[in-house]
DNA sequence: TATTGTTATACTCTATAACTATA
DNA sequence: TATAGTTATAGAGTATAACAATA
């Protein structure tokens, strides 16, 4: 079974060493993956409602509501009546987790840089038109795979 | 936070649609990401003691052991005394867990080469280039991060 | 003494189902 | 009737710490 490295292998390698990075730079502080995520999406969104926070990750209403409430207890977000809709809560990054999430987004830029700037200039363009090619690829056979 | 489709997005939206995807096709099994991680190393490792699967998957000895009891009980793997060390088990992929892994590797082989058809022939070296130089700047900046 | 795997305990992520308050 | 969020319950992954058997 001594498989030879494919192409796949190498995207997942990729992507493990960054989360497992990532991960670690959280150990010790109440934050872990799942949380940070929707604070992540809740500041590109801005202020949402649960049920768009469920839909966005692509987890369960209830998921939301164990990760807000923990989130809410550390002082990272904060929940407010929606201002129409009495069923609704609208959940906003605290003023700490917003200057968090400019430092992460930004973080991620200069990684994301400095791993483009590892290339060599002349492949560099053709590398990022096969990142997109594959992405296309894939979302297509997933698609063929759910339609009946 | 209109922010442009970095590089490292691209990267992990590959492999999040890809082990969604991973996921999907293990739905109403016993199996799981985890267990099948740990079937696709021993897979590669052969007999194995669960020490040795510890340390390939980088989960406590604690977590094999309870990755090894659910494999155990639904008959995927095997645990067997260790011949000169009593303490020790060796653990062993079923003959029909063996067949799994065998079809699992030859799937993931034509994926990755379907994603690689999908660049174009004159990008694809420069891809995989770009692909190595990226794993090895990561893995360079995370060494640098981890030394004191 | 050190190592292998286990029992004990605890936390997190996740899901479904039933329920309350609203729409 | 349908929707937003909660309570209730459950399974899975993961970790540390203490322990037994063995090296």
């Amino acid at each position: 079974m001594a498989s030879p490295r494919t192409v796949l292998d190498r995207l997942l390698e990729i992507t493990e060493l960054f989360e497992r990075d990532l991960e670690r730079s959280f150990a010790g502080t109440e934050l872990t993956k799942s949380r940070v995520h929707l604070l992540w999406v809740l500041g590109e969104l801005g202020p949402s409602t649960q049920r768009v926070l469920a839909d966005a990750l692509g987890v369960s209403p209830r998921n939301v509501s164990a990760l807000v409430d923990a989130l809410e207890a550390t002082g990272h977000v904060v929940r407010a009546p929606h201002p129409d809709d009495r069923r609704a809560t609208i959940v906003t990054l605290s003023a700490s987790s917003r200057e968090t999430m400019r430092r992460m987004a930004a973080d991620h830029a200069a990684l994301s840089a400095e791993l483009l700037g590892a290339v060599d200039e002349a492949d560099r363009a053709a590398f990022e038109r096969g990142l997109d090619a594959v992405a296309a690829r894939l979302h297509a056979l997933i698609e063929a795979e759910e339609a009946p």
